[in-house]
DNA sequence: AACGCGGGGAG
DNA sequence: CTCCCAGCGTT
């Protein structure tokens, strides 16, 4: 079969998209830091959750300015309780990136993919889906959701966590938006794993399942196909909380390594 | 190409 | 409880 995202599948798409699509703060925003806030919280992170911390994010960071001109410790603050650390201070090392970069205020923020893939802390998912969802630009959204509908629309056999199959992927969805806004698409088959086309599909009430490879063989349960799960070591160790005078002892771990530059009580993981 | 990063939801 | 999920930077 060949893998092509006909005129017809888009359609298709896009009808159940507006039917089925569900509200978020950010969606319709014109402004794209918050498209560019959500996305960074999305990367890791549900819907539901993401909700609560976009409006205290706004609210405490409302612009690329005010994030860019923040103490990396606020910014650390408001992150609180999402994970992937890291990730909040590559986002403001982004924020001043685009603050440095800019030319002036009508060109604030790229326009394009390849631009957009240059500001720290963005990948290629954040870049398509800035780029496209408030620039327009045709750049393809590849997700675990997408990898995972595409794998099966297309009966895609090979390990979806390769650098080739995501390239691929990438080709087939630039050639599949057919006039649409690349954004809404976008969206649209995210949309699609995620309500739909979920781990455990519902293909009985699937807009695309006349399209579908997978489940016109009877093979959905084969696609995406499992990769094998690798194991994680535990670490054994002791935490000593030492309190004096109401206070407790806290340190803060070195930038490198195993959990760097968190907070902890005196830790000691054996063998290190 | 492989690994580490932190939470939340499902079973 | 245990298992599963997923984008980015680093190595």
């Amino acid at each position: 079969m060949q893998k092509i995202i006909s005129r017809d599948m888009c359609n298709a798409l896009m009808v159940w998209f507006d039917e089925h699509r569900r509200e978020m703060p950010w969606r319709g925003s014109a402004d794209p830091y918050h498209i560019w806030v959500s996305e960074m919280m999305l990367q890791q992170t549900q819907v539901a959750t993401v909700e609560k911390y976009f409006h205290k994010w706004i609210e405490r960071f409302p612009d690329v300015f005010a994030l860019a001109n923040a103490d990396l410790e606020n910014v650390l603050k408001v992150w609180e309780g999402l994970g992937y650390y890291t990730r909040a201070r590559n986002f403001h090392k982004g924020a001043k990136y685009i603050v440095a970069h800019t030319k002036d205020k009508h060109a604030l923020f790229p326009v394009n993919y390849e631009d957009w893939l240059k500001v720290p802390g963005v990948g290629p998912y954040t870049a398509a889906a800035v780029s496209s969802i408030a620039f327009k630009y045709p750049a393809a959204v590849v997700d675990g959701n997408v990898k995972r509908v595409m794998a099966r629309l297309f009966c895609l056999g090979d390990s979806i966590s390769t650098q080739k199959y995501h390239k691929m992927l990438f080709e087939i969805m630039n050639e599949g938006f057919h006039g649409h806004h690349p954004g809404w698409v976008n969206q649209a088959w995210m949309e699609l794993g995620s309500l739909q086309c979920t781990p455990r599909p519902n293909c009985s009430t699937c807009p695309l399942n006349e399209h579908c490879c997978a489940y016109k063989n009877d093979q959905v349960a084969d696609f995406p196909r499992k990769s094998e799960k690798k194991k994680i070591p535990t670490r054994y160790g002791a935490a000593f909380i030492i309190e004096k005078d109401d206070k407790v002892l806290i340190l803060r771990r070195p930038e490198e390594g195993f959990l760097g530059g968190l907070w902890e009580y005196r830790i000691h993981i054996k063998g290190t």
